[in-house]
DNA sequence: GCCGTTTTCGGCCCGACTGTTTTCAGTCG
């Protein structure tokens, strides 16, 4: 029994409790005891009596322990008797929630989507009391979002969004504004796009907005706020504005950044304290408070500044966050190409961005012989890249331009150049890009073979995975941290947007030493570094388990000593 | 259902918007 298996227990338990009408508190006892088992990053055998956990009291108990030693649940069952399964699908319209649902069960007995898309149509549920023309209408539409819809995009997906509204504000022209909800907290995927703008003309905005082409319909609009859905090559999302003035901009912001969870946790604070947060402010016996910024925001509740990335489960908010890595500690990036295989810019150009973006060493690494597909250096060409760079490094006195590679690890394991090679390189990557379909095994003895190797330093992307294009393949996580750890090669987490890989659920009480490498396809692409900052301190980890933190002399410690030396030193 | 330096009952974050009804419930974030 696994402890995510009794988290999702707990979950579904809520949801049908929601549509069977119970107490909106008891649910969410339910949420939270579930929330609970997952902020703890123990096992289930590890934590050993759940009671014991904050959340979690006697009635979870007994349904979680019954659980665990029959592999089923009574109350589960006893609610899936009076719940139809087809009342959960229908949760996900929009505009219907627990208690409509449960109307509409009860009264007319629909027990599916189709038989409520049906029930539409035939005008039987503008009927009901409570509903009308409009209610009926909407449900219509919001079944064909649903089922034409994703529930969720990739960050890469929704960044492509965010640009082309950010260009329609930037058009219009607003005093100031900013992009919250998750995106800005950087999740890996979402639902819907959150902007906060002030501006005098809300009326004329709120017009402008709506005669954007891409504006596929107007959802509501207020005084306060705006919601469009909107499309972009087929795909559709919501876009939710929210008018701020003035001194309420911060509350405003830090109000619509989230997380939910989040925000509960730091109302729960405030009202120890007397005190109640909203998007207006923060009441005290003196008045309203508002804030300059999101630091003097969390400093008045005697915090460190919580970043975006790490505003998810309240957990946050208890620890001690000041030794996270922040964006300002990355001193080099340790993976990019070049147009010497598929990178954009040259050698030059990709060291003049870096050096613009402030940092004092740069990694060069550009694909291996075998990657055909990515133009990949035979050693001829490495050899003359390696002295091409080590002149450019020459001719700076204020970064220091590795000779480097990401060397492809081959489908029998071998690595794609030997010894010869790879000793007259400062840094040497391995990645796997072919043969992704190989079982565990083989996947593991390909990356344990790499991580064996001595001039081998990190392993790259090590899942391959595309966030919400593909899984990545099969690794072993525990084994590929206990082998990483074993050797002394460092994990890389990929910056790119696309990737983010490891992914923040697997680097969380890890031991073993990180890099995070915006994997640069082009000088723009050095700015994917904040994803990758923010994937790490979701992970919690700190600023010294990050190699690229280290200072330029360090780094060249590093590099001199070799693999294996401690870097901690 | 859970919790407790306002503890064993009474709260549990808080506000905007829609649609329906006519003062507010339901949904959403």
């Amino acid at each position: 029994m696994l402890k995510k298996d009794v988290i999702r227990l707990l979950e579904e338990i809520a949801v049908y409790m929601e549509l069977n009408l119970e107490n909106t508190f008891k649910v969410s006892a339910y949420r939270k005891a579930a929330q609970s088992l997952e902020n703890d990053e123990r096992s289930l055998e590890e934590i050993g009596d759940v009671g014991k956990l904050k959340g979690i009291g006697k009635g979870t108990t007994s349904v979680i322990e019954e659980f665990v030693n029959t592999g089923q649940s009574q109350v589960l069952e006893d609610l899936k008797e009076t719940v139809p399964t087809g009342l959960v699908r229908m949760l996900k319209i929009p505009s219907l929630g627990p208690k409509k649902i449960a109307k509409i069960h009860d009264v007319l007995g629909i027990k599916t989507i189709e038989a409520l898309k049906e029930a539409c149509l035939n005008q039987e549920i503008s009927q009901l009391p409570g509903f009308g023309k409009k209610s009926e209408a909407n449900i219509l539409t919001n079944i064909d979002t649903v089922l034409s819809r994703p529930d969720r995009y990739p960050i890469d997906k929704i960044l492509k969004f965010i640009d082309l509204v950010e260009k329609s504000i930037k058009a219009f022209g607003v005093k100031r504004y900013d992009i919250a909800g998750s995106s800005r907290r950087v999740k890996e995927t979402s639902r819907d796009l959150d902007f906060i703008l002030e501006t005098d003309d809300i009326s004329g905005f709120t017009e402008f907005m709506i005669g954007q082409a891409y504006v596929t319909n107007v959802v509501s609009q207020g005084e306060k706020k705006l919601s469009l859905e909107i499309e972009d090559d087929f795909d559709k999302i919501n876009v939710d504005f929210r008018f701020v003035q003035g001194e309420e901009y911060i509350s405003t912001l830090q109000h619509f950044t989230g997380s939910k969870d989040h925000n509960v946790k730091m109302r729960q604070l405030a009202k120890e304290r007397g005190e109640k947060i909203s998007e207006y402010g923060v009441t005290t016996e003196s008045g309203i408070k508002t804030f300059k910024s999101e630091e003097e925001f969390y400093q008045y509740f005697g915090l460190d500044y919580i970043p975006p990335a790490m505003r998810e489960t309240g957990q946050e908010v208890d620890i001690d966050i000041k030794d996270i890595v922040k964006l300002s500690d990355i001193k080099g990036d340790l993976h990019m190409h070049t147009t010497y295989s598929d990178g954009a810019a040259t050698i030059r150009e990709m060291v003049e961005s870096a050096r613009e973006k402030g940092y004092e060493y740069i990694v060069i690494t550009d694909h291996s012989k075998s990657l055909f597909v990515a133009n990949g250096l035979s050693e001829a060409r490495l050899l003359q890249q390696i002295k091409e760079i080590k002149e450019i490094d020459k001719e700076y006195d204020d970064i220091d331009v590795y000779a480097g590679i990401e060397m492809d690890i081959l489908a029998d394991g071998s690595l794609d150049y030997d010894e010869e090679i790879l000793k007259q390189l400062d840094y040497v990557i391995a990645a796997i890009h072919s043969s992704f379909s190989q079982s565990e095994n083989q996947i593991m003895t390909r990356l344990k073979n790499a991580m064996d190797n001595p001039y081998v330093r990190h392993i790259a992307h090590p899942t391959g995975r595309l966030i919400g294009v593909r899984d990545g393949y099969d690794v072993d996580m525990e084994a590929l941290f206990d082998y990483a750890k074993e050797t002394g090669t460092i994990l890389e987490i990929n910056a790119n947007p696309r990737r983010l890989d490891l992914s923040s659920e697997v680097i969380k009480n890890r031991e073993v030493m990180f890099t995070v490498n915006t994997d640069a396809h082009h000088p723009d692409h050095f700015d994917f570094m904040k994803y990758g900052l923010a994937t790490l301190q979701k992970g919690f980890i700190n600023k010294s388990q990050v190699l690229n933190t280290l200072s330029r002399q360090a780094f060249k410690e590093f590099i001199n000593k070799g693999k294996l030396s401690d870097i901690h030193e």
